[in-house]
DNA sequence: GGCCCTGTTCTTTTT
DNA sequence: GAACAGGGCC
């Protein structure tokens, strides 16, 4: 144990200023076990870090016996710095990192005693879906009806739940076929994980806790250690980690205790439990479907009698026409503490709700506004865009690019999850656990090296036969007596492997390999990149570039963790999240899921898509307990905005390619009207009796009492066919947005008459925006020219920006008024 | 063994 | 409208 660095300055005093009474009660109760609820917005990061700081200061702990478990890696970074910057930096030997991170360092120092070597790999659930694939086909389980996401879902829950294959079989019934069979397939999983010398995420949690429950004795090493547990987010907890906290903090019976331990013992010579911190907010918990159980906070004073409980119901982000919308939505949840968040902040601007006729027309609303208040002064990091699924980016994408708008995609598909970076990560685990057979088969034929499945199943047996494992078969594939070529190719490969893997022994001349090394000794030695640079195809073309960029993120681990390894890295690489791609500087507008957006907070947030099978989804909807879910999925939305909140949807939604028909959202009848200003409400869309939901349709007279707002496009639109329930009677009721949105989209796009062809396919209107791909680098602009754009008809160019592709121009339209366009992709022509 | 075509299914959210 | 699996063909 280190000596304490000197803590300069830093009082128990000091670190109260400026905090609420409660806030102050959070910091300073010291006691068994604690529970912060912690509305949204109420400072609870920075009641953790003070209680992490004062706990130090006091000199009531040492940092090393210090554990800190947030939700993300990012959430871990920012709170070891702002701990570190409250005692000067003496934030050093503090466990502050996530449940699955801090697993892994246990289970590293730990392995061997549950038949695993150090450097096991982590299968992250594309890999276990693999593996489940194989077995699934292997037991022909698809005639019984199993799919594979079924099967990885079921056998998720249950190690969420801490059931293993055994207990399983204890609760299964021994009649049921298919019961049988999920047995079967489980067990080979387990099997299966355990021969690669891997764990799925959630062994991670589940092997950790077998761990401690099965050897006392090294459970006994954290629970001495750790002697205050600080877990964030604990409503989202499931039972895993649940049951990992209670190990944690369970007290070190007597023979347990080590003789020369320094920590003080109790009456009987044991070590009390490791004090406890938990906060959450159970009107957050939005991690149900993958195990949360709200429990665990709700129980929270059952389960650790004498608990203090402390309320944090003062919010100091949002302004409180925002606060309370969130309350009114969420008060529709029964079986809730009432809990009032409240702001001394005043009102603030209204939140603004915007109805589009399309997916389209809702993200070119979205993008106009964000230029708007980006000429006001707001920064594009400072706004956010939420959705429900990541589906509902590709519109928000298509108009953002084509309207300049810088963002940033936060999550969806992953860097890491592209074909050509697990690859080259395959490469990589094969290469650190020879024993891992999945990542060894995956990269047997990537590049194509002739070994197609009939090589791979004779290896396969090979293996069995001799009871080998696969690497070794592939050593000996000249025993095999397959063809020349394919010989020559397995045996190139497996020494490729082999090589890199002898390269990473320190004890070598040379000190052992870099990861950047590895990695570029693997990535040129299979021919890989090579080969798709080889290739022409463009789609190759951007592989290459994704694997470049990834042998560059090799080289810059090297960079920041000398003392990194190549099975650091790799674990590195399994456990990031969505949100710590989040990169504060980026100067972009983060598009991002509400599932991703918790925890994080914005000056500008947009709601995107709130309509009735988004939000609450469809699928959700019918789950028990889906509805109150997803309402807590939109309180978490709503409450992520600081200044202004848009809360936005569209009539119609594109999903399978199709157009269909939307309706707004249950949740929106939910606030009261006059938080929001409607720009284009629901009702001016879509108003024709009983399809919509009742308080907005009662909300109608408000509107009719407004002048000027006689739909555009009324006549044309009407005759148009095959647009589902979008009828005449919806047109009659849609108006002339007050700034043209939306309506433009109606009118013929050179005269702005009402003709906009009607009678054409709807495919018409579908591709309008999303259709052409176009290249207008060569078109010359200076101000004052005139131009046709394809949505907003004719306008004069205002000014020009920016050069070669991204040449930007703001351009003042007759009738849709000012916007900015990318001119590279812009549906536009000079006149 | 590899390529290309077709049909199917899919979309809820993620450590 | 894409991604993927399966089948047919070279």
């Amino acid at each position: 144990m280190t000596l304490l660095p000197p803590v300069s300055g830093v009082t128990a005093d000091s670190l109260l200023d400026g905090l609420n009474p409660q806030q102050r009660e959070a910091v300073t109760y010291r006691g068994p076990a604690l529970l912060i609820v912690a509305g949204a917005g109420s400072g609870k990061t920075r009641v953790l870090t003070h209680r992490i700081a004062g706990l130090i200061a006091s000199r009531e702990a040492w940092p090393s016996q210090i554990l800190a478990i947030t939700f993300t890696n990012k959430a871990a970074a920012e709170m070891r710095e702002r701990v570190g910057a409250l005692l000067g930096g003496a934030a050093e030997g503090m466990w502050i990192s996530t449940f699955h991170s801090a697993c892994v360092r246990i289970l590293r120092r730990e392995a061997e005693h549950l038949g695993y070597t150090q450097s096991f790999t982590i299968y992250d659930s594309a890999d276990s879906k693999a593996l489940i694939r194989r077995i699934v086909k292997e037991l022909e389980a698809d005639l019984l009806g199993f799919t594979v996401p079924s099967v990885q879902g079921r056998i998720s829950k249950l190690k969420n739940e801490l059931v293993d294959p055994d207990e399983f079989s204890r609760q299964a019934s021994d009649r049921d076929p298919r019961d049988a069979m999920f047995l079967d397939i489980y067990r080979r999983y387990e099997r299966e994980l355990r021969r690669a010398n891997a764990f799925d995420f959630d062994d991670l949690l589940g092997q950790t806790v077998t761990l401690f429950r099965a050897f006392p004795e090294v459970a006994a090493k954290y629970q001495r250690r750790f002697r205050h547990v600080l877990v964030d987010e604990y409503q989202d907890t499931n039972h895993a980690q649940y049951a990992l906290i209670r190990e944690l903090t369970k007290r070190v019976e007597p023979k347990d205790v080590p003789l020369d331990t320094r920590t003080e013992l109790d009456a009987e010579g044991g070590i009390e439990g490791a004090s406890l911190t938990v906060v959450g907010d159970s009107d957050q918990s939005i991690y149900a479907f993958r195990g949360a159980d709200i429990r665990n906070i709700t129980d929270f004073e059952r389960d650790f009698p004498g608990a203090r409980v402390v309320l944090l119901e003062q919010n100091y982000r949002s302004t409180q026409n925002i606060l309370e919308a969130a309350n009114a939505v969420i008060r529709n949840n029964f079986d809730r503490v009432d809990k009032k968040l409240w702001s001394a902040d005043g009102a603030g601007e209204k939140i603004v709700g915007f109805t589009g006729y399309s997916g389209h027309d809702e993200a070119q609303f979205v993008a106009d506004e964000i230029h708007r208040l980006h000429d006001t002064g707001v920064a594009y990091g400072e706004m956010a865009v939420f959705y429900r699924t990541n589906a509902q980016t590709r519109a928000l994408e298509e108009i953002f690019i084509r309207s300049a708008v810088p963002y940033r995609l936060i999550g969806g598909t992953k860097f890491y999850e592209r074909a050509e970076i697990k690859d080259v990560v395959a490469y990589l685990m094969a290469t650190a656990n020879p024993a891992d057979e999945l990542a060894t088969r995956r990269i047997l034929n990537s590049p194509k090296r002739g070994i197609g499945p009939a090589t791979e199943t004779a290896l396969w047996d090979f293996a069995q036969k001799r009871d080998v494992p696969f690497r070794e078969a592939m050593r000996r594939v000249d025993e095999i007596g397959l063809g020349p070529k394919v010989t020559r190719a397995i045996v190139e490969l497996t020494r490729l492997l082999d090589e890199t893997a002898a390269a990473l022994d320190p004890d070598r001349p040379t000190g052992a390999a870099t990861v950047g090394e590895t990695v570029h000794a693997l990535v040129a030695g299979s021919r890989y990149l090579e080969v798709l640079m080889a290739s022409g195809n463009p789609q190759d073309e951007a592989r290459a570039e994704n694997v470049e960029e990834f042998v560059n993120v090799a080289k810059e681990y090297d960079k920041n963790n000398p003392d990194g390894s190549l099975v650091e890295f790799l674990t590195e690489v399994a456990l990031v999240a969505a949100a710590d791609e989040l990169d504060d500087e980026s100067g972009s507008v983060s598009l991002m899921t509400l599932h991703t957006a918790k925890g994080l907070e914005y000056d500008t947030v947009f709601l995107t898509g709130i309509e009735e099978d988004l939000i609450p989804h469809r699928m959700a909807a019918q789950e028990p307990g889906g509805a109150a879910e997803e309402r807590r999925l939109f309180y978490v939305g709503i409450t992520r905005a600081r200044r202004r909140l848009y809360l936005t949807l569209a009539m119609t939604r594109a999903q399978f390619g199709e157009s269909a028909v939307a309706m707004p959202s249950r949740y929106l009848d939910e606030i009261p009207t006059e938080l929001i200003d409607w720009r284009v409400s629901p009702l001016d869309a879509t108003s024709r009796g009983g399809t919509q939901p009742r308080a907005l349709n009662a909300r109608r007279g408000e509107w009719e009492g407004r002048g000027g707002r006689r739909p555009v496009g009324s006549e044309a639109y009407s005759t148009a066919g095959g647009y589902g329930r979008v009828g005449p009677g919806d047109a009659e009721a849609r108006p002339q947005g007050e700034r043209g949105y939306s309506s433009v989209r109606f009118r013929d796009a050179d005269a702005g008459r009402e003709t906009r062809n009607a009678s054409k396919p709807k495919q018409k209107w579908i591709n309008e925006v999303t259709g052409q791909v176009r290249d207008n680098s060569a078109m010359e602009l200076e101000r004052g020219d005139r131009i046709r754009h394809v949505d907003f008809g004719e306008g004069t160019i205002r000014a020009v920006t920016g050069t070669d592709a991204k040449r930007i121009a703001e351009v003042d339209f007759d009738t849709a008024g000012r916007k900015k366009l990318l001119v590279k992709l812009a549906p536009i022509e000079k006149l």
